[in-house]
RNA sequence: GGUCCGAUAGCUCAACUGGAUAGAGCAACAGCCUUCUAAGCUGUAGGUUCGGGGUUCGAGUCCCUGUCGGAUCACCA
C-alpha cells in the first residue's frame, strides 16, 4: 500500500467534507523528529477554507481524520501543524507489501527510451579527477533512468581528432625514439600524454627564444617549428594522408586500450561509441537545409550564422567563410544522426562540464529552431568543477589529479585500513583484493556523488579516504553487517516458515523508522530521476543505514522470544540490506558479505 | 562590460522546491564492546544562513541592491 496517496484522499476528502471545498495542493510533509508523528498537514493555507484559527483548523481536521481515516490513530497540533501518528497497523502492513515486493525499487515500464552521453574524453592524455565525476554522475543517472522505466543507451564521443593528438604525434615523432607501450610498460593513455607534455616544454621553449629575438608573442606562438609541426599533421590528416593516418590510429590505439582498462576499473560502460573522426564533418547539410528554410542567415563573406538574439543571446557561427564546420555543426550533425541510430529515443542527456552551459543552450535552441521536437527533450546535465585543497586542476602546472593513480591510492587504503581492523582473516587473497576494491571504489564514487552534481566540490583526498560516517563504506558496512544476521537466521531455521505480520500488534519506536525509511524509497527514486542527481540516492541510503544501525544498536534482534516478532525483525533488515544494495547500485557501488 | 551560477557550524555538505527551534559527517570533548561485525551507537559544544532592503501568516529558499568567488561571451574544441 502507499501510504502517502492513502492519506491525501482522506486529507481531500476531509477538506472536501468539513469546509466543502475541493483541495489538491495542500502541503502534506514529514513530521520532524522532535514531535509525535510520522505525516504533518500545513495548516495556515487552508484558514482561508476554514475560516477559522489554523490551530483551530488542525483540531477539526484531525479529528475528522482518527474519526474516518482508518490509518490515522491520533494526532496533536503545533501552531499551525497539524502532526499525524499513524497506527502500527499502517506501518507493519507497508513492511509486508515491501517483502512481498520482489522488484521494489524498480518502477513500472514507462515505454520511453532515452540516451545519455557521458565521459568523451579527448585522446591526447589519460583520465583525471574531472573525468571520475563525469563518468560516475553519467552512469549513475543511466541507472537511475532505467529504476524509472526508462530504457537507456549509454552513450560517448571520442574527440579522437583535431589539434590535440596531434601534439602527442608530433611530439613522438620527434623525440619518441619508437616507444611504444609495450617497450615501455607505460599505459598506452599515458604514453601518449607523456608526449602532449613533451610537446608543451618543447613549444614554450621555442616561443620563448622566438620572443627573445624580437618576435611578438602571438607571432611566436604561430611561428613556434613545434606548432607547424603540429598542424602540417593535422592538414595532412584531413587529406588521409596514409603515413600520418597510419600514426594517429596507432597511437589512438595505444590510448583506447589505456582507456578500456579504466573504465573497467571504474565499473562504467557503453552501449555505443561515437567518434568525432566519423562525426565532425556532419551537420554541414543540416545548416545549410537550415539556411534554405530561413532559419539562418549568410554574412557577405560567405559565414552561415544563427541570429539568437531574439531568445537573449548572440550571434553563434555555424560554418566559416571557407565552408567548413565548426564544433557546433558537428554537435547539430552527431545529435540527428544519434535520433536517427535510435528512433525511439524520446530525449538526450549530456553530461558535460557546466563551463559549456552556454554551448549547450545554443545547441537546443538551434535543433529546436530546425523543428525537432524531441529538442525539448534534451537535457545538459551540467555539473561543477572539482577543485583541489591547493586551487583548481591545471594541466600545464601538473596539478591534475590523474584516474588511474586516484584508484590505485583508494584501493590501497581501504586494504589498509581493512587489515587494521583484522576482520578478515578468514578470507582468501581473492575475496580479499575484491573487498579493498569494492571498498575503496565505493568510498570515491560515494564521495563524488553525494555532492549535488550543480555545485562545485572540493576533493580533498585526505578526506574522500575516509571510511567512517558519511561514506560509502559506512553503508557497506551496514550491509555486511545484517547479511551476517540473515546467515545468522538462515541457520536457526527463521525462513522456514513464510512471514505473516498480521498478529503483531505494535512495533518499537526505531522499528518504525527503519520502515519510513524503507518507504521512501521509490519517491527518491522518483525525485532523483527529476532532479539528475544521484545525490538524491546517496542521502537516501546514507539515511537508511544510520536509521537501521540505530535500531541494530537499540534492539537485540535474535533476543526475541516472540517468533512472529522475531521473523519481522529479520525480515526488517533482509529489506534494509535489499534496498541499501539496490540503492548503492544506482551509484555504480557494489556492497559486501562481509568487512 | 553583458549573461549565468554560487556564498549555510572551524572544514565538507543537507534542508522534501515558501513552513515548525536550520540538520548530518569530519575535527574537539564525554560515555557505550562477555551479546547479531565498535568501519557502529549515545551525549556535549559549535549559526546574525555574505551585508542591506522588500514581498506575507511564515524567507536559507522569492524580488531588489551591494560585496566576494567561479564560469561563459572565438570563423577554438
Amino acid at each position: 500500500m502507499n501510504i502517502d496517496s492513502v492519506l491525501r484522499s482522506s486529507i481531500q476528502k476531509a477538506i472536501q467534507d468539513l469546509f466543502n471545498q475541493q483541495v489538491d495542493n495542500f502541503q502534506l510533509q514529514p513530521t520532524n523528529q522532535e514531535f509525535e508523528g510520522s505525516h504533518t498537514l500545513v495548516c495556515f493555507p487552508l484558514t482561508k477554507l476554514s475560516r477559522k484559527s489554523p490551530e483551530e483548523t488542525g483540531k477539526i481536521m484531525g479529528e475528522y481524520l482518527v474519526q474516518h481515516a482508518g490509518i490515522v490513530e491520533r494526532f496533536n497540533v503545533v501552531k499551525g501543524f497539524l502532526n499525524l501518528v499513524l497506527n502500527d497497523k499502517v506501518w507493519i502492513e507497508t513492511l509486508q507489501s515491501i517483502v512481498e515486493n520482489s522488484s521494489y525499487g524498480q518502477l513500472p515500464e514507462r515505454g520511453e527510451e532515452i540516451m545519455i552521453e557521458y565521459s568523451s574524453p579527448n585522446t591526447n592524455k589519460p583520465l583525471h579527477l574531472g573525468h571520475l565525476r563525469n563518468n560516475f554522475l553519467g552512469y549513475s543517472v543511466a541507472e537511475i533512468y532505467k529504476a524509472n522505466g526508462y530504457k537507456v543507451h549509454k552513450v560517448q564521443i571520442i574527440n579522437d581528432r583535431g589539434i590535440h593528438i596531434c601534439k602527442s604525434m608530433a611530439a613522438w615523432t620527434l623525440y619518441g625514439e619508437g616507444e611504444t607501450p609495450e617497450s615501455s610498460g607505460i599505459k598506452g593513455d599515458h604514453l601518449v600524454g607523456k608526449y602532449y607534455v613533451e610537446f608543451d616544454k618543447a613549444y614554450k621553449a621555442q616561443v620563448k627564444a622566438l620572443v627573445e629575438k624580437g618576435m611578438t608573442q602571438d607571432q611566436a606562438e604561430k611561428e613556434a617549428p613545434m606548432m607547424k609541426l603540429a598542424a602540417d599533421m593535422l592538414r595532412k590528416w584531413e587529406q588521409k594522408d596514409s603515413d600520418i593516418v597510419e600514426l594517429w590510429k596507432m597511437m589512438n590505439g595505444w590510448v583506447y586500450k589505456g582507456f578500456d582498462e579504466t573504465y573497467k576499473l571504474m565499473g562504467v560502460e557503453f552501449d555505443k561509441l561515437y567518434y568525432e573522426s566519423d562525426t565532425y564533418l556532419l551537420g554541414k547539410a543540416e545548416v545549410l537545409k537550415g539556411l534554405e528554410k530561413g532559419v539562418f542567415f549568410k554574412k557577405d563573406d560567405g559565414s552561415v550564422w544563427v541570429d539568437l538574439t531574439v531568445d537573449g543571446l548572440d550571434q553563434k557561427v555555424l560554418l566559416r567563410s571557407d565552408g567548413t564546420s565548426v564544433y557546433m555543426t558537428q554537435d547539430i550533425g552527431t545529435a540527428i544522426l544519434r535520433f536517427s541510430d535510435f528512433p525511439k529515443i524520446v530525449g538526450q542527456i549530456y553530461t558535460v562540464g557546466n563551463e559549456q552551459e552556454y554551448h549547450f543552450k545554443v545547441l537546443f535552441l538551434i535543433l529546436n529552431k530546425l523543428g525537432y521536437e524531441w529538442a525539448r527533450r534534451c537535457y545538459h546535465l551540467s555539473y561543477g568543477m572539482v577543485d583541489l585543497p591547493t586551487g583548481k586542476m591545471k594541466s600545464r602546472e601538473g596539478t591534475v589529479v590523474d584516474a588511474d593513480d586516484l584508484i590505485a591510492e583508494m584501493i590501497e587504503e581501504a586494504e589498509k585500513q581493512t587489515r587494521a581492523l583484522g576482520k578478515i582473516e578468514d578470507m582468501n587473497g581473492e575475496e580479499a583484493r575484491d573487498l579493498f576494491k569494492m571498498i575503496g571504489l565505493g568510498a570515491l564514487k560515494f564521495f563524488l556523488l553525494k555532492v549535488d552534481p550543480k555545485k562545485r566540490m572540493l576533493f580533498d583526498p585526505n578526506e574522500s579516504i575516509q571510511l567512517q560516517g558519511f561514506t560509502g563504506p559506512f553503508i557497506q558496512y551496514t550491509h555486511a553487517r545484517i547479511r551476517a544476521i540473515i546467515r545468522k537466521a538462515e541457520s536457526i531455521g527463521v525462513f522456514q516458515s513464510k512471514s505473516n505480520f498480521n498478529e503483531i500488534a505494535s512495533l518499537e519506536p526505531a522499528e518504525r523508522e527503519v520502515i519510513k525509511s524503507l518507504s521512501m524509497f521509490e519517491n527518491k527514486l522518483r525525485e532523483a530521476a527529476r532532479d539528475y542527481s544521484p545525490a538524491v540516492i546517496a542521502n537516501f541510503a546514507y539515511e537508511l543505514a544510520k536509521e537501521y544501525n540505530q535500531f541494530y544498536q537499540t534492539i537485540p534482534i535474535f533476543n526475541e522470544a516472540d517468533q512472529n516478532k522475531l521473523r519481522l525483525r529479520i525480515a526488517l533488515s533482509k529489506s534494509v540490506a535489499d534496498v541499501i544494495n539496490r540503492s548503492m547500485g544506482l551509484l555504480g557501488i557494489h556492497v559486501p558479505e562481509k568487512m
